[in-house]
DNA sequence: GGTGCCATGTAACGCGTTACATGATTAT
DNA sequence: ATAATCATGTAACGCGTTACATGGCACC
């Protein structure tokens, strides 16, 4: 969702290999480590946006450039699309929640202790919290602020998990004493008008 | 990532047809409205777990029941993975931060003002917080606490967010008189032994 | 010349989405 | 009979992943 647009922004400044993208990419949002993106991603989301007129082959290339080299070019529309990107804001996507599912699964399918599947997590959330936090503060304030602030919201998440989890822990109690909704199974066909139950 | 396990705790339960999967996936988890799945998404995804004999058909369809519906029930193997699933935890992802990459690509390819992104995203961010908490206190805490339990992840997530941007709005300045990472630009063939500039 | 290493891809898959097809059953 | 409406799918695509292929160039 994001690496498309990325990619518009960086052919935006000027046209590009595939490759270059790719170390461009890791070099201004994902400093090597904590944000990986894979080559295959790079070339197919180029097609696509080839596909879309978004970008265009440029066939201009400079002095003795190898001619193997596949060098793109942003399009007038591309740009258009890019600047409706800048111009409107990131929708919060109700992220689909792994870990609220499997508690959930846990507690419909009577197959697992969800206590212990809290602590699990806890434990999981904790450990990952340290990891984030040690990676950031090898930063250096001075010249990679950028990592750190995305190292930073990481971090503001975990702990967001875990404040979630001392109050889902309060409350599990009241889940498991509450009714299982049972799902609505209807029968074929078109529906009746009065609901004679 | 999560649909998938949470189809095998609903057979776990007892074998079913897909579309009670549908229902009961969104009466457990999604409560009709803020996570709904699509019939596509399990219908494919049965499609896999069959092919994986993480599930098979159920041939002994009860007392006359419409053989045109294909009911699935868990298989050995397919109680086995959805065990290891309990049993671990679930790794938070460093997820792709989609409004991070956005605020990058504008600072390098200066094609956008930073400051308005940043404005617009608190705005969305904002509302969208608004909106959730308004739904969170339509349920009723004696009988849906489970989907209070997951708007109320939700509304922390947002609330990270917000305090986030507060945090980034400050930094940003620094990032800004930061020297842009230059992305390392390889020449073809195997690396020079001593790195001779 | 041969080997190793890397730039530059291609192929295939998993998960999720939207759009569309089919058939059963009830309302009119 | 015809239309409406839902159950039950199929097809195709977008994004992301892992695994593998190819060919250029430095090194021995």
């Amino acid at each position: 969702m994001s690496v498309r647009h990325a990619i518009l922004g960086l052919l935006a400044q000027h046209p590009r290999p595939g490759y270059e993208l790719r170390s461009a990419f890791s070099a201004v949002i994902g400093g090597d480590e904590n944000w990986d993106v894979k080559p295959a991603q790079i070339y197919t989301t180029l097609d696509r946006l080839e596909k879309g007129s978004l970008i265009k082959l440029a066939s201009d290339m400079g002095e003795g450039e190898q001619p193997d080299r596949r060098i793109y070019a942003i399009t007038e529309l591309g740009n258009q699309v890019l600047q409706e990107w800048f111009a409107c804001g990131v929708q919060p996507t109700h992220q689909r929640d792994e870990f609220f599912v499997k508690l959930m699964t846990a507690l419909v399918s009577g197959q697992a202790d969800t206590n212990r599947i809290m602590q699990i997590q806890r434990v999981t959330v904790y450990q990952e919290l340290l990891n984030t936090t040690r990676m950031r503060d090898r930063y250096n304030t001075q010249t990679e602020m950028a990592q750190i602030l995305l190292l930073n919201k990481a971090i503001m998440h975990l702990e967001a998990d875990l404040r979630w989890l001392d109050f889902a822990e309060i409350r599990l109690e009241d889940v498991k004493h509450q009714p299982l909704p049972q799902p609505e199974v209807r029968p074929r066909g078109r529906p009746r008008k009065f609901d004679a139950q």
